[in-house]
DNA sequence: ACAAAAGTGTTCTTAATACACCCATGT
DNA sequence: ACATGGGTGTATTAAGAACACTTTTGT
């Protein structure tokens, strides 16, 4: 755990981040191969320790660059894990503090070996191995949080182009959701949701009948229960 | 910031908590106000420094203990908060990780003093003074969660008898969500949410028409939009 | 003219909202 | 008998779920 370079010193907060994509109804999750002890040689999460001299926000885009190329990643953070005796060291408190993001697996370029990875891969998500650290434990709950923000939020903007149509907007639901859904409920909900708006335009995207397109709003209003 | 003293040398993680009660239907929060800098002599959310060798759990309910008296509450972890330039040290990053929790004040024995706080007590949540640290931020962080929980959890169990009449749930309600309820419709919305279930008892609290007694599912189901 | 993908509408059921009346008790 | 707080029911509207037909286009 490098305790003699000088910016791990206050060491013991790592920021892990679940990077997703969503690829012929399929989730998956950006993994990479860790070069070095604890846990050599193990698929992880992308995440790392946080330096002294460096915002949550800085630490976390920092890591997610240096060991996967991504840039300009919007990110959404859901949770603190305790990471405790993972050395026979005393006194050494670690907490890992959870983020997730969605991209495009197409458009990114992954970085597959750094200073410190050996591998990067995106994994189905229901075929993950173990991972090191908590990670399964912070990927379970990326997954529950990632499940809410889409119907909350525009985090889906990354998958798609500017202007989608409702199929489309489908089938990335259904993937994550895993979940089948009738296509005129479909409809109707998202748009009663309120996260996209109707642009009054058409695309043929397949030489069959044209679809309308929508575009995400950038102000979206969660309802409340009560 | 007592880099001195050996449980705080990973130091850089504070825990801090939100410790909400609801009182004649205002809901109110537990401050305490600092003996030292940095913020000295300033109202502050009750928390500190977590050690090196605790986990979250311990170090945030060992701050409580210490600073309030208040043992065994339920808290529920909702955000993490950068504290960055605290103070002139370089490398010196310091994170929140916030908490709440919601107990009954009439209840609690709460400490007035202790080795690093000088008084403590309870502010109505529509009255708070500017805090130290971004204690105003994660209070607002707070009192968002707050009722967001108060609808899928049996967060508010602390507040109320084990067996609790609707009335007395609707005022605890309209309290933290500062808005009115109609009677009938309340009743129905509480009882469809699954938080609560009937005890097929009756209590007379008031001298009027017996109530209804109802208790907190301990299992709660929260229903999915999609 | 037909197959494939996309759009829309209807019925039925369930949940929200708004609102009015009856019941148990103490004085 | 009446005032007070507490319980229940109904009518209207809005949202969810289940389901079928029509439109556009390429071959």
């Amino acid at each position: 755990m490098r305790l003699n370079n000088k910016l791990y010193e206050n060491q013991g907060v790592h920021v892990i981040s679940s990077i997703f994509t969503v690829e012929n109804g399929k989730t998956k999750v950006l993994l990479i191969k860790r070069k070095n002890d604890p846990y050599k040689d193990m698929w992880a999460l992308v995440g790392g320790a946080l330096y002294n001299n460096e915002t949550l926000d800085n630490g976390v885009k920092r890591e997610i660059e240096e060991k996967s190329g991504l840039k300009n990643i919007e990110l959404h953070q859901f949770g603190v894990y305790d990471e405790l005796g993972l050395t026979n060291e005393t006194n050494m408190r670690m907490i890992s503090i959870g983020y997730l993001a969605v991209v495009d697996s197409k458009k990114a370029e992954i970085i597959k070996e750094n200073r410190t990875t050996l591998d990067a891969e995106w994994f189905d998500i229901d075929n993950i191995p173990k991972l090191a650290f908590k990670h399964n434990e912070i990927l379970n709950g990326a997954l529950t949080k990632l499940k809410e923000l889409i119907v909350q939020t525009n985090i889906l903007k990354s998958l798609l182009p500017s202007e989608f149509t409702m199929p489309e907007l489908q089938k990335i639901f259904e993937g994550i959701l895993n979940k089948e859904f009738d296509r005129r409920n479909f409809r109707k909900k998202i748009i009663s949701l309120g996260v996209v708006e109707d642009t009054n335009k058409e695309v043929n995207l397949n030489g069959k009948r044209p679809a309308k397109l929508y575009k995400f709003k950038n102000k979206i209003e969660v309802k409340k229960v009560l």
